[in-house]
Parts: C-alpha cells; structure tokens; sequence
DNA sequence: TGCTAATATGAACATATGATCATATTTATA
DNA sequence: TATAAATATGATCATATGTTCATATTAGCA
C-alpha cells in the first residue's frame, strides 16, 4: 500500500513548520500585523509595540531569514515591510477569524 | 493618534499565536496531514508515520486542547480526525504552496 | 575626524517544547 | 474477575526559543 500522497517530503515539513513557527509567536505576530498596516521603522515598531529594541532586531533578523519581511535602509533606518503575500493573507485572515469567531 | 486597529488585544494574540503553534511542528503537520486524507485511530498513526505511541497520545492531546481535532471511541481504539476546517484549509494551501513552490 | 542616532549582534539566562520511558487507565472478552 | 489490547498520562531530560544586557556596526553631519 503507497501513501506517498500522504507522506510529506523532509525538505517540505520543514518550510512549512518553519513558517508556521514563525507565526506562532506574539511578538512576530504584533510586528507583521503592523507591517501589514504600514511600512515602519525599527525605531517605530519599537515605539508602536512598546518592545525593546534589540527584541525587535532579531525578530526582524528571524523574519528576513525566512523572507516574510525585506528592508531598505533610509539613512540610518532601516524600513521594513511585509515580502510574502501568502503568509501575510494567512496571518490576517486567522486574526479575523479569531476576532470575528 | 489611534492604533487600535492594528494593536491586537491579548486574548487574539493568544488564540492566533498557539493556533500556528500548534502548525509549527513537523510531528503535528504529519499527522494532521494524514487526518485530513481520513479518520485513523492512534494505533494507526503510529504505523502509518513510524512514531512512539506516547509521541502520537501527547500531541493528539495537544491538538484536541485547540479544538484541531475530534475523537470517538470504537471498544479499545480512538479514531481522531480535523476539527477546524479553516485551519485546515490553511495547512493544506501552505503545504500546496511549499511543494509547488 | 569626532560625535550622535539608529540598528545589529553576541552572550547569557530563564522558560518552553518535544521525545522517551514507565506506568496508569479504559474497554473487551474469555 | 483476570487478562490482553489500545490509549492516556506523568516524570524526566535534552534542546529550542525569546528576551535582555552590553557592545559593535553603520550612516549622517558638524
């Protein structure tokens, strides 16, 4: 009996457990909901979440290594926004769906 | 200025971050990917994807908690299968996206 | 160049998490 | 009731994770 349909590849399991990872934390979840909103800031995120700075650089760093969020540099800022749609869609969605029950 | 729309209180953050939590493994995407080909008892959960019983009862125990999950008995077996179809629909789509990239 | 502002990084620490082992519980049946 | 089969549970342990502190890096500007 095959179940290959079933069985999901190594490489698959853990793209989609990462992502989900991701999502799966508070302090990630406030920072691309708010990205989603706009465009921020280190300096802003920090001041819109009341989170400490170095907290919202290597949130920032685990959320580029996995291209859920780009930045571009503006002097000495550095902007962030949101790069993957789907993940973005699938965040907003589940909050509605959360909020809405 | 008024942020409200985008602070999201605790209890959303709550819900919506053990949600994706709960995606955020790849034992759990294992068997809820399995669940969603059909209804299996713990038994075969344990054969179909090669995990320690103990493994499967804990983590069965941790989806049923978030609701991701039903169970019935027939005599000494538990049949599990998905609860929450949006959640569902949302590992489903992802896994679609991560193996056809 | 020297100074400041903004951000990034590394180390350390406490807590969370997932697997495993041993054992308990539940149900069916002889 | 005694036993077996299936599942659940609790304790333990190694590893992962998230935050904080201190410090480094980068860019702008006098």
């Amino acid at each position: 009996m095959n179940h290959s349909y079933i069985d999901l590849d190594e490489e698959t399991l853990f793209i989609v457990s990462q992502t989900f990872k991701a999502l799966g934390d508070p302090t990630r979840i406030r920072i691309l909901h708010l990205l989603a909103e706009k465009e921020c800031s280190v300096g802003e995120i920090v001041e819109h979440l009341s989170l400490g700075q170095s907290t919202v650089s290597h949130q920032l760093r685990f959320l580029k290594n996995l291209r859920l969020v780009k930045s571009r540099r503006a002097g000495t800022s550095m902007y962030y926004s949101p790069e993957d749609e789907h993940v973005l869609k699938i965040l907003e969605k589940t909050i509605q769906h959360a909020t809405h029950d």
